[in-house]
DNA sequence: CGATTATTGACAGCATACTTACAAATTGGG
DNA sequence: CCCAATTTGTAAGTATGCTGTCAATAATCG
């Protein structure tokens, strides 16, 4: 019997979530850093930001679970972070392991300049849908991410972070 | 006038496409990579692979088109893949420049074996989904990556890649 | 034809993202 | 209370993904 002839088409790629995931997500990392040009922070650095005003006084750790954050990589973008003056680390009273993370008023100023320009690229990610889809794909997206939580390797843990936090903050 | 008091939450993060596509993009990776990791192949590399078997002869530069990869990545990806000896590498006659790319019997046989372990990986991405959602989720996606195509750094060129390929092949 | 321009692959550098390993510190069980 | 297990930050190693630059080669225009 003959063997299947090996398809002409990127279709085995294209057609895939895994391709559009990818290729989505470098999209939206372009229109972000576009935006946000200006303040040259990433949208990851972005993020942590929020998570430190957030929580003041979070140590990297509980952080990375807030933001589903490897821990590895994190210290890179804390480091980066300081470098830039818009995050402190200053050592843990109780335990001298741990560095709690506060924002400068450097780093407070700049999460309030950049909200328009996180608005706009948010906005333009999702701008060529109708938006009645615009909807629809954030909630889809919304419950995919929440529903396959476990599958990463490193699981958002927003709840229990927070609840670790208040006990030794 | 006092200012708006900072959000409490981290809803400016959560709730914004940017989070969710990243975070997806993470998840597929990590199921990706543990349903093949008997064949250590990344998702990048198993594109790449299809693509050159699409494409045989292909150039780097044209390669990168058309699975809209950076052309500086891919140098070390086609590295890999090659030390793997999957790949194999040939100067090309009219254009002193350029090297040609070509799967090696065993890149095509590892193609052919990993094909299962692809599927499943990419069934278990939508897992999580009624079916109808899995659909409206995939195309919405498909819709939004072909809207956005320009705005990324490194557009998909598939047809024009196609045609100069031809030309000179 | 000859000079400018463009393309190709390579390299260096920065930033995510993950793995394993490790030392220091803390915690829990016996 | 002490030892074992755990936690925390850090580091080294690998792999994407982007920015530049560079030299060699090609293509084009005057």
């Amino acid at each position: 019997m003959p063997n299947k002839p090996a398809p002409v088409t990127m279709d085995a790629v294209y057609t895939k979530p895994g391709y559009l995931f990818r290729r989505m997500q470098q999209i939206a990392v372009a229109i972000f850093v576009e935006e946000c040009k200006a303040y040259d922070l990433t949208p990851v650095q972005y993020a942590a930001l929020v998570a430190i005003r957030t929580h003041p006084g979070i140590d990297a750790t509980r952080l990375s679970a807030v933001i589903a954050f490897d821990r590895s990589t994190l210290g890179n973008v804390i480091e980066r972070l300081e470098s830039k003056a818009y995050v402190e680390r200053k050592p843990g009273r109780e335990d001298k392991r741990i560095k709690l993370l506060y924002l400068t008023k450097a780093g407070g100023a700049l999460l309030r300049n950049i909200m328009p320009a996180v608005d706009r690229a948010q906005a333009r990610m999702l701008q060529p849908l109708r938006p009645a889809d615009r909807k629809a794909l954030l909630a889809l997206m919304t419950q995919l991410v929440d529903l396959n939580n476990e599958a990463s390797r490193v699981p958002l843990r927003a709840e229990d972070a927070l609840e670790h936090f208040r006990k030794s903050g």
